[in-house]
DNA sequence: TATTGTTATACTCTATAACTATA
DNA sequence: TATAGTTATAGAGTATAACAATA
């Protein structure tokens, strides 16, 4: 007891909408892997496999454009996938470059099995918003994200 | 233009306050990252520095106390800092376990310039907010990320 | 030539485990 | 014995660049 030494404190970063960005999400990813044992899907992963559930016969450039993520990124998370059953990669007739993509039956009943945790966790989220703030507190955050990325883009270009 | 091979769905994801918190987190970090040439600090290092400009002598274990991250993580940030002539590192008399940190000159310096452009981002977000929607948001976020650790802390201990 | 996808490679962030030195 | 810090190592997530196949 002797031994607390101060309240450290954490100067102007609480006041920062990025530092709480960046907490909540940190809490957000801990809390799902701690509540799936046994699934091993990542929060990244959870996404993909919901957009292959809504646009069956995907190709991979669709999904990279879709996320933000680079093809080199895509790949090796596919292969993954498809080894361990979750989807199938099938070469498209139309363009035989182009892989169409589709979850399995396994691919499906895991995405089932982790959707319900992912709701469970947005009900815990929800529990702690009054009525009416949860429909604010997205609209902020898409607010927040196209703000940002505009400003990055047009940066960009100089 | 005959291409446009139907708008690919997101399926239930921009409905859920994570997929939008990691949105938000990502375009933040990014944008950071975009806006920062020369830099070469990632927000969780602008963190650190930030929290060892409050905390003058502070230790690597109340550093790692007061951000949740593990001491083996720490340790090479660090050493990264030290190389660059940030911080410095003194063997602490009281207790010759502990490192006493402390930013030089050059580090307060660079963090100075970090922080401007930390805050030029914020001022970015508060302008696409409504008055009073910051503190909401910065609430809401606060809030959230308690039930998140209170709700994962729980079922840890069974 | 341009596009789709794969692979080699590398960098960051994170952790666990084994270690040293101090307490 | 317990704690502070370092180091070896590993795994996830990300990217760039070079490549093969196809358009």
């Amino acid at each position: 007891m002797s031994d607390a030494p101060d309240q450290p404190s954490l100067g102007p970063l609480p006041g920062y909408i990025g530092y709480n960005l960046r907490r909540a999400q940190a809490a957000s990813f801990r809390h799902l892997d701690a509540v799936t044992p046994g699934i091993d899907l990542s929060p990244g992963q959870f996404s993909l496999l919901t957009f292959l559930e809504a646009n069956p016969d995907a190709s991979q450039t669709a999904i990279t454009r879709a996320f933000g993520i680079d093809k080199s990124t895509l790949s090796p998370v596919l292969d993954g996938f498809s080894r361990r059953g979750l989807i199938t990669r099938k070469r498209a007739a139309h363009d035989r470059r182009t892989n169409a993509l589709r979850l399995t039956a396994a691919g499906l009943a895991l995405l089932a099995r982790m959707r319900a945790r992912v709701e469970a966790q947005e009900a815990l989220m929800a529990a702690v918003l009054e009525p009416g703030e949860q429909e604010r507190l997205l609209d902020m955050l898409q607010r927040v994200t196209d703000a940002l990325e505009t400003d990055r883009t047009a940066a960009a270009a100089e």
